[in-house]
DNA sequence: TCGACTTTATTTAGATGCTAAATTTATATC
DNA sequence: GATATAAATTTAGCATCTAAATAAAGTCGA
C-alpha cells in the first residue's frame, strides 16, 4: 500500500561476461591469415548471423579488418562469394624489453607476433635505478616517436631478479635486484596499455612453450649463474617473492655446492688450472667458454676435463631439479645452448646411470641467446590476446 | 531469388555458459546459514528478481531450500519479513576415502561438510589390487546401504602414489604403485556422481589449504617416507606422472641421502644403536618414533642424538625443497606431526645459521593424523561446489 | 482495531544477445 | 538470361537478465 513514488534502487552494473562470444570471435581469427565467415561458424559453434554481427563491431572496434573475398584469394568457389576477415595487425604494437645488466634490447612485433624492428643500448652494469630507467625510457620514447605511436599495446620486460606476481623483486643485500627492477610497472606506466616485468628465465620458459613445449619442464639459464623458469603442468611458477626457480639450494646438493653457471665455471676452472702451471692449448687472453669448448674439440685434456665435471654437475642440477617437480623435461637456455652439446653428452651419460633419472629429458634450446627477449614478446602478445577485444 | 525450401542448418547447441548466475547464488548460500534475498543481492550484485527467480529454481532443483523467515530467526525487523534460503544438505552426500597400504578408512560428510560417519577396515599390506578393489566397494556398498543412499554426490580417494591429472599412477619396479591405485577411477564409478583420486600428501596440502594455508607451501607427510604436497602461487602442483613432491631427489641432497620418514629412521637409528651397545633406556621391545620422543624428553643421551640428526636433516630438506621453488611455508603432516615439537626447535636452531633461508617457516599440522582423508573430504565437497548446480 | 510505515515479494515492461528459419544477394555456369 | 550455389541479410522468437511499478506482509502507535 505504499503510494509514495521513491523507487526501489536496484543495482545496475551487470552486463557482466555478456559478450564474450566476440572473443571468440577474434580468437579463431587470430593466427589464421583471412578467414570467412564460415570458417569462423566452423572454429567457434556460433551461428552465422552472430558471427557476421560480431565480425562487424569488431571491425568498427579496429580488431578486424575485412580482407579480399574468397573468390579473389582464389580458392573458386559457386555462390555468393563469402566475406573475409583477418586481424588488423596495424592496431596495435607489442613490445619486449629485455634489460639485462650489460645490455637493454627491445624488439617490437605486429599482432601477429611477427617481429618489426629491434633496438639495443648498452648500460653500465653498475648503474643505479635511476640511470636504468631514464635510459629505457629514453629508448621507448625515441621508438615510439619514430613510429609515430602513442603507447604500446603491451610491454613485458624481461630481468635478472626474481619478480613477484605484482611485478616486485624482493630486497637483495647489495641492492641488486632493486637495480635490475627499480619498479619498472609503475615507471613505465604511461608507454603501455598492458604492462608486465618477469624474471628472464621465466619469459625464456614463457619462449619455450610458445615453441611449443608443454607439461611440466624447467627452461634453465646457464650462462653466469644459473635461473631457471619452471612450468609445471603448463604453468608457470613464482613463488613467494618470486622465488620460484632461484637456485640458491644448489649449496645443498652434493657435487653442486653453488648456482655459479656453466659458462663461469669454465673460465674459472681454466683460469685457475693455467695458474697452476696445467700444460694446455688454452690461450689466457680472451679466455671465455667457447674458447673451452672449441679447445676441448681440438683434443686438449685439460678443457675436455672441464667439460666432463660441468657434464656431471649439469646432471645432478637435473636430476634434483626435475626430482622433486616431476618435470619431464629440462632446456637449457642462454648463449652457451648452441654450443653445449658436448657436454649434453656428458650429462646424458651420467642420468642414464640412474634408470629412475632417465625419464627427465636434457636439451638445448633452439631458441638462441635471446630467449629471454622472445619470451616477454609472447608474453606480451599473450597479454593483449587475453584481454583483447578492448578499447584502444 | 532462391524460392526453395530447403532452410539453411544452423548451428544448433548454444545455451552454454547461461545460468551462470544461478551458480554464483548457490554459492554464496553455501556457507553461510540461512540467507535472505537481500543478502544474495548483496553478496552476487545480482537484481532481487534474478534472485528470487535462480533461487526459487535451486529450491525446486533440490539444491537450496526456504528456511524459516527473518523474524522468526530473531533479527527483529519492520517491513514484509524477507523469504530464507539455506544450503539443502539433505541433498547429496559427499565421500573421502584413505586407501592406505594397511588400513582403508571411509569419512562421510553432508553438503557443508559437517563429518557424519567414519568407517575403517585394516587391509593386508600386501595385498593386491583385486582384494583391495572388492574390500573397498564392500565398504562402500555396506554405507550407501545403511544410509538407504543410491550413490554419492562426490567421492575423493587417497592413495600412498604418485597420481597424474587422470587419476592413473605411474608404474613402480615392485608394482606397489598399480596396488595402491589399481585405476580406483573406473572401479568405483558407480558409486559417485564425481570421482577423483589423489596422492595423500597432495590431498594434506589441500586440507592444509582448506584450513586456512595460502600462498606457496608444502605439506610434507614425515612418518614411514617423506613425501609432499606442493602448493605454489595457491595451485597444487601434479608434474608429470604425478611425480610432484616426490622425494627421491633427496638422495642427492648432502646430509640427507635418502627418503626415509623421520618416524622410520627414529626406529632405524635407535635399534642400530642398541645393537651396538649404546646404553640408553630405550626399550627393544614396542621401539617407535614416539617412545623415542618420549625417552628424549626424560633426558636420554642417545634419544636426544637421535632427535638432534632429525632436526639437522628436516632443516636441510626444508631448504632445499622452500629453496627450488619458493615455498613459504612447510607444514609437517602425519601422526608424529602431534610430538614432533623438539625435532622441529632443532630444525628451526639449523635454519637460523643460513639468514636467507630463514624465510622458510617450518611448522607442525595442527589437523591431526588423518590429514590426508580430511584432504579427501575437503576436495570432494570443492568437486561438488564446482561442478554445482548440477542433475541429481 | 485501524491505518501509517517499512521492508519485502511479485509483476510487468523493456533490453540484450543469441538461435532458427526464411529471404535476398552475388556470383559462376550453361 | 535462366539456373544453381553459397553466401549475407532479415525477421521472429527465446532466454535471461535489468528497471520500475505494484502488491503483500508484517510492526507500531494511536
Amino acid at each position: 500500500m505504499n503510494s509514495s513514488d521513491a523507487p526501489i534502487a536496484q543495482q545496475p552494473g551487470a552486463h557482466q561476461l555478456r559478450r564474450s562470444n566476440s572473443r571468440k570471435i577474434l580468437h579463431a581469427a587470430w593466427d589464421q591469415g583471412p578467414v570467412t565467415a564460415s570458417e569462423l561458424i566452423e572454429a567457434t559453434g556460433l551461428t552465422r548471423a552472430t558471427v557476421l554481427n560480431q565480425a562487424k563491431e569488431l571491425v568498427a572496434a579496429g580488431w578486424l579488418r575485412e580482407a579480399a573475398d574468397t573468390r579473389s584469394a582464389g580458392e573458386y568457389s559457386k555462390g555468393r562469394p563469402a566475406l573475409r576477415y583477418e586481424l588488423d595487425d596495424s592496431s596495435g604494437l607489442i613490445a619486449g624489453l629485455d634489460a639485462g645488466q650489460h645490455r637493454i634490447t627491445l624488439a617490437l612485433a605486429d599482432l601477429t607476433g611477427a617481429e618489426l624492428l629491434r633496438e639495443e643500448v648498452r648500460t653500465d652494469p653498475e648503474a643505479g635505478a635511476e640511470q636504468r630507467i631514464t635510459a629505457v625510457i629514453g629508448l621507448l620514447q625515441r621508438t615510439l616517436g619514430s613510429l609515430g605511436v602513442q603507447r604500446f599495446a603491451a610491454l613485458v620486460i624481461a630481468v635478472p631478479a626474481p619478480v613477484d606476481s605484482a611485478g616486485r623483486s624482493p630486497e637483495h643485500p647489495e641492492g641488486f635486484w632493486q637495480r635490475m627492477n627499480p619498479n619498472w610497472i609503475t615507471a613505465l606506466e604511461p608507454y603501455a596499455q598492458l604492462l608486465a616485468v618477469d624474471n628472464d628465465a621465466n619469459l625464456a620458459a614463457v619462449a619455450e612453450m610458445r615453441a611449443g613445449a608443454s607439461g611440466s619442464f624447467a627452461a634453465l639459464m646457464v650462462g653466469e649463474r644459473l635461473g631457471a623458469g619452471i612450468v609445471v603442468d603448463g604453468a608457470l611458477l613464482r613463488g613467494g617473492q618470486g622465488f620460484a626457480g632461484e637456485m640458491r639450494a644448489l649449496s645443498y646438493v652434493s657435487g653442486v655446492g653453488n648456482a655459479l653457471g656453466l659458462g663461469y665455471l669454465a673460465r674459472k676452472e681454466a683460469r685457475e688450472a693455467l695458474e697452476n702451471g696445467r700444460v694446455s692449448t688454452l690461450r689466457r687472453e680472451g679466455l671465455d667458454a667457447r674458447q673451452v669448448f672449441r679447445v676441448a674439440a681440438a683434443g686438449d685434456l685439460l678443457a675436455g676435463e672441464i667439460l666432463e665435471s660441468l657434464g656431471e654437475r649439469l646432471a645432478r642440477i637435473a636430476a634434483v631439479t626435475a626430482g622433486f617437480l616431476g618435470l619431464e623435461r629440462i632446456v637449457l637456455c642462454g648463449a652457451m645452448a648452441e654450443y653445449l652439446d658436448p657436454v649434453l653428452c656428458i650429462a646424458h651419460r651420467e642420468l642414464a646411470k640412474d634408470p629412475e633419472l632417465a625419464a627427465v629429458q636434457l636439451a638445448a634450446s633452439s631458441l638462441g641467446a635471446d630467449v629471454a627477449l622472445k619470451g616477454a614478446l609472447a608474453n606480451a602478445l599473450d597479454l593483449v590476446r587475453r584481454a583483447a577485444p578492448f578499447a584502444k
